[in-house]
DNA sequence: TAAATCACTTGTGTAATGCAAGTATTATTT
DNA sequence: AAATAATACTTGCATTACACAAGTGATTTA
């Protein structure tokens, strides 16, 4: 394999590199929309519980799709609309998604803050927690998203409407 | 349990609790070099290959002692050193570190770096991507931890001299 | 006891992120 | 058909996080 230096990394270390790479603060919180809820398009995006401004969000699509994390398709039907889609290489972070979701869930901060989930969704931060089985639950979200599916099914949220200019 | 807002997070999303808790660019580098090299000092911390600056090692030592992730306590006969020791918070995340080098050293992009590390951390990295039992290895490395070890033993680096100030 | 080490702080510059407003294109409503 | 609305952005400016260089005081070593 032809190695080639560092490639703007602080240092070959893997954790440092995943640091660099998705460590940022929006990155992981727009695949987890896409894998979690089957979010797909930038208003979809824009509509999450965190609020991403909209130029960091456009910011944010455009370097995941150059690091080949997600894929941008036009819309069979809405021409104004994209579709992003997850990769096999965002896939990938899936384990990584069910650790840090474990560990939050572990963590009396995060215990003891107010929680409005739905139970599919405390069902499933449970299982994180709970399971014996770990390599199970990351390889049934694994085949859910390859098949174009999502962990919360059927609960995106419908856009607001936005003030009109009068016309002249 | 009392709950207790949201604690100044964007959302109550256990994925986005971690993002914001941990998704620096500094804090896992510094746990993994406690966890990982077993550094307990700052001049330990500043001399990793990432080259933290002085001020940002700092503010990232006191924040990871305000959220309990380590712990800091006098030197036993260096009375200008303390002795930072991760803490059962900051263990917890020893099974995020797993899935994150895991990801990294699947990764093309990481596969086709210069790479400068011992066998010994060749052989931990292929085993996080090859083993059939990470819960194993998982506890392994916590274990180890919890004894006051660390994953690659001895090989710490050596200080370099600063250049010094002429006497008056 | 001078020099070196250590763990910082301070000052200043740059980069990432955040906010509000605007724009072009396409879709929908009247 | 024309107006309105929706969508995916961009632009300009404010703020916060991080980066670099140079110090400082306490302690240890030569």
């Amino acid at each position: 394999m032809r190695r080639n230096g560092l490639k703007g990394r602080r240092s070959d270390c893997p954790v440092n590199f995943a640091v660099e790479t998705i460590g940022d603060k929006w990155s992981l919180v727009i695949l987890r929309d896409i894998i979690f809820w089957g979010k797909r398009t930038y208003g979809e995006f824009l509509r999450s519980d965190e609020k991403i401004a909209t130029n960091i969000l456009a910011g944010r699509l455009e370097y995941l799709e150059e690091e080949g994390l997600v894929s941008k398709s036009p819309h069979q039907t809405d021409k104004r609309k994209d579709i992003y889609m997850v990769t096999e290489k965002g896939i990938a972070l899936v384990p990584m998604f069910v650790e840090m979701i474990a560990w939050s869930a572990r963590n009396e901060t995060w215990q003891t803050m107010d929680h409005a989930g739905t139970n599919q969704q405390r069902r499933f931060v449970e299982r994180t927690v709970k399971t014996k089985n770990k390599a199970k639950l990351i390889e049934d979200v694994i085949e859910i998203v390859r098949r174009g599916g999502c962990v919360f099914e059927g609960v995106t949220q419908p856009s607001n409407p936005r003030p009109s200019r009068k016309r002249s």
